[in-house]
DNA sequence: AATTTTCTTGACACATTGTGGCAAATTAGG
DNA sequence: CCTAATTTGCCACAATGTGTCAAGAAAATT
């Protein structure tokens, strides 16, 4: 019953969200289960700042250092837009990278229970088993294996980081200005 | 399906789709098996994405670097038009080009099982065998032999990627409101 | 501290997809 | 015509993917 009447809702509040400009954006870190069958329950605490265009639905692609990078819906348009930009058919080069990037993503949306399925291919790649940490990086999520984490975090170089931490924050005053 | 619902809401999320531009394109990456008369599945996760104006029906041509190209008849038809642009502005090579292009051009549908047939011809360019993989290109959908794939792999230079990759994904937070 | 609500996750059932084998239909050649 | 070769369609199985329920854990509320 009154399920369009929801989704309707829902949207209206949508387009009233984008029109004011409210951007959300993830952060925080959660380790979660994952089923046999790839399943992970996405952490309520990040979805409470999805935005409502995204729909529940998400682009879930091979990023760097060996973590995946899942872009809401919304986000990831403005990947592609990028993309486009950047990687033309018309070079050898273009076609390359624009082929290595759009062939590692794949759609992914949350089930009823507020779970995403991963790609076994990813899961693969990325070394992921039976736990997976989710990571807020703003305008996307990375998730990792717990293992490759760890080692991310061991190659850490200390002062590397206080340094970028300091440039950062010293300017954090401007970026909010919307 | 088939409820008065679940009619709404595809005909609002069609709508919304519209005004907030979303285009879905082609993306991932799929091995499939050909059997002895050249018909291989199409991937179902790419037949969701197909416009319904394309009628289940593509062209397939001779692509670069050695892997077919595979496009829906409705993107063809501004492959036409760019390509007959592109013949006037630089006669003599844009001539050569699109004889070459249009010559290896052939139809082919889906079959009821949701599989294409490539020709014989095409198979042999391309090196196809028993295995083909799909591969998303946005707009169009490229075929690749196993084999002809992972050498084309091994000429990716991973610093150069990676650094476009960092400008493609890092290029999403700044982009405000449309 | 007790109760309610939300969240996470295991378990199960069912739907879809990919693939091989085989039959029917169509085309081509003698 | 009749036969051979090719194309197209159909069925069935296995594997995978997806949906749902519900128990337990965690968090929030009273």
């Amino acid at each position: 019953m009154g399920e369009g009447g929801d989704f309707l809702k829902f949207h209206i509040l949508a387009i009233l969200i984008h029109a004011t400009g409210i951007v959300y954006s993830f952060k925080g870190q959660y380790e979660h289960s994952i089923d046999e069958k790839g399943r992970i329950s996405f952490p309520a605490k990040m979805r409470k700042v999805l935005s409502p265009s995204a729909q529940d639905r998400f682009v879930i692609v091979r990023g760097l250092e060996g973590c995946l990078y899942l872009y809401p819906e919304n986000e990831w348009q403005n990947v592609e837009e990028a993309l486009s930009q950047r990687a033309n058919n018309f070079s050898r080069d273009g076609r390359i990278a624009k082929r290595n990037f759009l062939r590692w993503a794949e759609d992914v949306a949350l089930d009823k229970q507020n779970r995403i399925a991963i790609p076994t291919d990813h899961t693969a790649f990325a070394g992921i088993d039976s736990k997976a940490v989710f990571i807020g990086m703003g305008q996307y999520i990375e998730i990792w294996s717990p293992a490759k984490l760890n080692e991310a975090d061991e190659n850490l170089d200390s002062d590397a980081f206080e340094q970028i931490f300091e440039q950062v924050m010293g300017g954090g005053s401007q970026t909010d200005a919307d």
